[in-house]
DNA sequence: CTCCATTGCTTGACAGTGTCAAGCTCTGTA
DNA sequence: TACAGAGCTTGACACTGTCAAGCAATGGAG
């Protein structure tokens, strides 16, 4: 429409270009160590040159960020799938949306990873916080849906259920926490739910 | 002795360039983000020329992996010096090496992020692979000495007690977790102790 | 004592990086 | 047709990690 060529992919729309270099973006930090994911690869990637990304993210943390956010998006989706594939009991959905939380740290671990790297979130209204805050709100949710005992309020369960999980893919994915005796199956699924169990009490009464 | 000046410093012996190098890594580490703390401004920082690292250490990932070593160390003997402050009781034991820990973490935050940092353990043999063994062994001891309930075994009480305190600290230091209202006084150690206190039945009979 | 090999570090170079300044090429408008 | 501006490119700069070459000093052998 705008385009007066019929073929249309010989020059691509603006929105086009940005959209490019976040996926480039989103695919190589999945794909390479950290340091090597530079604003030039990800520039290559999307086909543009190395300058092209300055037009629309002021450093190279702003265009990492926006891959991140991408992350956070898959994160909350992934939790979600899994919660609303649970029954109605609330610590069931709570523990799904944690099983599903570690799935999604051990599939793509260096993207995980890097989304929780201080320094790429530069302020509390950036497209990279507002996407940490809706997968927030998704665990916020699920703790206020249990009954915990006295004691337990529902900033003390979210930190609970949170750091359980986050430690947990965390130490796995560093290489300091090896699972079971790695004889054939993958023991981490097994060992992630008799983990997230030993915590049911503080979410049941 | 060996050097013929007697004032001793015009020239340093070749173990003094390595611990400085190491020091200033160290130094550097928690005092600028990690892509900050360059192979060059190591050697500045200890008064070599750009080059000389690469005399002791193949790679940049190799120096800084010397300089978490020394991180490494410096949290086990934080645990140890907690631990050691504690009662005879198994649990105030563990609970007491948490709490070092989480101190630590809290104090050099950066340093504490980089150790967990995928890409820096080189082998199973480096100096920095060791340093964390040892670290690692201190849980594992107190863990071993806890009378934990039917289906608790050694490796899922390591497992719980390590994924607690390393993700309480890790979502604290990336700005996920703010605890409390920040009213004043610093809620985290109150936090802490809270948050460990839910694991105590894992670990007491 | 002289010579030489080796160690310990420096200097220099290279490709690659993030960021800034300038310029080119199209699009849309008058 | 001329113009204004957006969108992207090219070019440059200082900086990075790593490699090659070279200098200074030590220590041992002849």
């Amino acid at each position: 429409m705008a385009d007066s060529e019929a073929g249309g992919e010989r020059r691509s729309r603006p929105a086009d270009v940005r959209a490019a270099l976040v996926a480039a973006a989103a695919e190589l930090i999945e794909a390479l160590p950290e340091s090597e994911v530079s604003l030039r690869a990800v520039a290559r990637r999307a086909g543009v040159s190395h300058a092209a990304p300055a037009h629309y993210f002021p450093s190279r943390a702003d265009l990492m960020a926006a891959g991140l956010a991408e992350g956070f998006d898959a994160l909350t989706a992934r939790m979600l799938a899994r919660r609303d594939a649970a029954g109605d009991d609330p610590w069931e959905q709570l523990k799904a949306i944690g099983l599903g939380y570690i799935a999604f740290a051990l599939e793509r671990p260096r993207t995980y990873a890097m989304m929780f790297q201080p320094g790429y979130i530069t302020g509390p209204d950036s497209d990279m916080a507002r996407a940490g805050e809706r997968c927030r709100a998704v665990l916020t949710d699920a703790v206020a849906k249990t009954r915990r005992p006295e004691g337990v309020d529902q900033d003390l369960g979210v930190a609970l259920a949170w750091m359980n999980v986050h430690g947990f893919v965390s130490l796995i994915t560093s290489g300091m926490l090896k699972c079971g005796p790695t004889e054939g199956a993958n023991p981490t699924p097994a060992m992630a739910d008799r983990l997230l169990s030993l915590t049911r009490p503080a979410f049941t009464k």
